[in-house]
DNA sequence: TCTGGGGTCCTAGGACCC
DNA sequence: TCTGGGGTCCTAGGACCC
């Protein structure tokens, strides 16, 4: 062991300070935002297929609903207390989202935006004792002008924001704000949280720290942190560094280039024929062109996975992954679905007296590259003069009215009930689309 | 009946090279 | 019986995150 980790206020003088703002429960409180009879009242939102539990105000915390628990399992408990159940409305989330980076950026302009609820800011320009007043008014601003709940933790590595961010939101009596630039609040808070606490140590990691003796996170800061690598590699190490007020992960203003792109979905209920699943793969292989042309990303292939589900035990179980190479980079929907489908009927087997219940189906693609800086092939182009503009034209529909407005044929128009996502208790788009706006009249308000 | 989706980073190990 | 010493690149799988 080496001796004493250094105290912050021997490292840092002076040095970097880092916000972590994140919304409460954020998905809830999108939904309470339109509707005040939610205010107190237990409320949840639900993963896509109203499968689990994402998000849970307090109230639904205290009736002890789980992060990720199946919502059948809660549902007759959901029924009998009164929880409100929405499913998930990314368009609600996403644009409330950027509302509060919105009112983020006018505090501080080094704003990364890290999820759709959680952003880091550069406050190391903001003197120390301004700190705790500016989150506040921070907190009290996004509350006021988005209808938005946050927590501020501030520390001068993310890694320490983020710890920070957990106390405050832990401890009402901080008032939304824990500051751990402040050697008095970083010395007792690192003694008296979990190291299970700490971003980035999952349970892998916490099963190997609790085996070596490590209970609270200065037992895990004062750590020798190279022994720690064998354990827990490279990432364990920064862990420590950045406990220590060292700063080894920057602010990352600029978005780095997505890497791999992927659209997959567990179907509403069980497939076992080939033109249904041919169907949800050429969907997801739409939408999957969407998102390639939106970040100006080409592929060279696609990769097609379906499988049965694990959780039916007493069924037979099968699982596919194929990659369809094509013959340059792309983004265009009608290679992509072609390249799907194929990869659906090179793979498929028909059924014996057993049939495989299929559950879910997906395209993935990695390795992207900026489409106009791909090479072109030299056997078997595609018409990118042709593709491009049809594809824009595409977009610009679907943009003004809705996705799905236009989709090409080659997706299929046949009934989608059998496979699409169920989300059958969905809140109105309330802030995205003209006919769902709620409606306010003389001082009521009807969403 | 009903159990999510989409990312990133790291490591180990094999193939291959000089 | 003995049988180099590096390198790079790629992939699969683990771990973690929201």
């Amino acid at each position: 062991m080496s001796g004493p980790a250094p105290r912050l206020r021997d490292r840092i003088g002076g040095g970097r300070a880092i916000a972590l703002i994140d919304g409460n429960s954020f998905y809830c409180s999108c939904e309470r935002v339109f509707d005040p009879k939610l205010a107190s009242v237990p409320v949840i939102v639900l993963s896509n297929n109203d499968g689990n539990a994402i998000a849970r105000t307090a109230e639904a915390k205290a009736l002890g609903i789980r992060m990720g628990e199946p919502y059948f399992k809660i549902r007759d408990m959901c029924r009998a207390q009164g929880v409100r159940v929405f499913s998930s409305n990314y368009t609600l989330y996403g644009d409330m989202s950027a509302r509060t980076n919105a009112v983020y950026r006018t505090f501080a302009p080094d704003v990364e935006i890290y999820s759709i609820d959680e952003s880091f800011l550069d406050l190391s320009d903001v003197r120390e004792r301004d700190r705790m007043a500016l989150a506040l008014d921070l907190r009290a601003t996004v509350r006021a002008w988005t209808g938005i709940p946050t927590c501020v933790g501030i520390g001068p590595t993310k890694t320490l924001a983020k710890l920070a961010n957990h106390v405050a939101k832990t401890i009402p009596e901080l008032g939304g704000v824990c500051d751990l630039t402040d050697p008095v609040a970083y010395d007792h808070w690192l003694c008296h949280v979990h190291v299970g606490e700490v971003w980035g140590i999952g349970r892998a990691s916490l099963a190997k720290l609790e085996a070596m003796g490590v209970d609270s996170v200065a037992d895990l800061r004062d750590l020798d942190p190279r022994p720690v690598r064998k354990s827990l590699s490279v990432v364990g190490e920064r862990i420590i560094h950045e406990l220590r007020g060292l700063s080894c992960l920057p602010l990352e203003l600029v978005p780095a280039r997505r890497k791999g792109c992927a659209v997959t979905r567990s179907f509403a209920s069980r497939v076992e024929d080939r033109a249904t699943l041919e169907q949800s793969v050429a969907a997801h292989a739409t939408r999957l062109g969407e998102k390639l042309r939106r970040d100006g990303l080409g592929t060279d292939h696609v990769t097609v996975f379906y499988h049965t589900s694990e959780y039916d035990r007493d069924r037979p179980q099968r699982s596919v992954s194929t990659t369809v190479r094509l013959p340059e980079h792309t983004n265009d929907s009608l290679t992509l679905i072609k390249a799907a489908r194929l990869g659906v009927t090179k793979t498929w087997r028909e059924p014996g007296s057993h049939p495989w219940r299929y559950n879910k189906a997906g395209v993935v693609t990695v390795d992207l590259v900026p489409l106009e800086m791909s090479p072109r092939a030299l056997i078997g182009q595609l018409d990118r003069e042709r593709s491009g503009p049809l594809m824009a034209a595409i977009d610009v529909c679907n943009a003004r009215w809705g996705r799905g407005a236009v989709v090409p044929a080659r997706a299929g128009l046949v009934e989608r009930r059998a496979w699409s996502t169920k989300f059958e208790m969905r809140s109105p788009r309330y802030t995205t689309q003209v006919t769902e706006l709620p409606v306010a009249c003389a001082g009521k308000w009807r969403p």
